[in-house]
DNA sequence: ACACAATACTTAACATGTGCAACAATAAGG
DNA sequence: CCTTATTGTTGCACATGTTAAGTATTGTGT
């Protein structure tokens, strides 16, 4: 039988252990608010915007599909959480915002979760976790 | 507003796009042979293994949870790629092996898969690859 | 202006996976 | 034995992935 590179050695599947090791962290925190991971970076990037996006750059930013986004905006509109309007400029797009409530939600979550970051840091190294990041960051480039 | 780290430099979401970047490559190539990502990580596992692998094993190396396992098990046995049989030794175990069919499947697969993987390694660069490896290996351990 | 294509988003429909709880079968320990 | 733990499966509710179709709006060529 053709014998693969050893399962363990793959990219993809260190990623995915990787990822799974650093989300660990950050789930419960999120349960606890009854948040998807998900539901989570659509928060997030809204948060760290200057003014409201429209869905396309959230969903670039996301990762997310534009019908998973829809739902996702959709069941995030129904809890209060962002608001949606149609752009008076282009009325075919619709803009996001994250709401008062949204934004108190947010400011709730935040500090605990910089301070699970913190903790992947420490742990990790802060030298190691920069290096990792650009080497992230370079093969999402050469792709 | 609390500001987070911002969105672009937070692990998790890094090592989500990165992953997102390597697998880009492998999914039209599974998606040829209608394979999901978790069923052919079942099926590489199984091909790597020397001896029929008990579900838990699976479980533990593919990073599936029980249940969907299960499900995934029983599609792949459904579509004859994978033999099941109870643990002579534990009958509570049932221990799982690819079927014929599954090693042609898999054997059909893998020189594309190693390909696409060595494209990867070109572009991005082996030591820089390597380096990535052991440092993803080192996170996951770190926590 | 007008017809037609392109764009942005939503909705629908289906498959898959997650997460939790309940369950059956079996094994292990007092 | 009797009780408890383990292993795997099943059921359920839910979220997301994915493709295709649909709606509204905008842009373009003539």
């Amino acid at each position: 039988m053709t014998t693969l590179r050893s399962f363990d050695d793959s990219l993809p599947m260190a990623l995915l252990r990787a990822r799974e090791a650093a989300m660990r962290r950050f789930r419960p925190l999120l349960a606890e608010h009854d948040l998807t991971e998900q539901q989570w970076r659509v928060l997030r990037v809204l948060a760290s915007a200057e003014s409201p996006m429209d869905v396309g750059q959230i969903a670039d930013e996301t990762f997310l599909l534009g019908p998973s986004l829809s739902r996702i905006l959709a069941k995030l509109d129904n809890r209060g959480l962002v608001v949606r309007r149609t752009d008076p400029a282009d009325h075919r797009r619709s803009v996001v915002r994250l709401s008062a409530d949204g934004r108190r939600l947010f400011a709730r979550i935040a500090p605990d979760s910089e301070q699970r970051y913190t903790e992947i840091e420490q742990s990790f190294g802060a030298d190691r976790l920069s290096n990792l990041l650009v080497l992230l960051k370079e093969l999402e480039d050469s792709t």
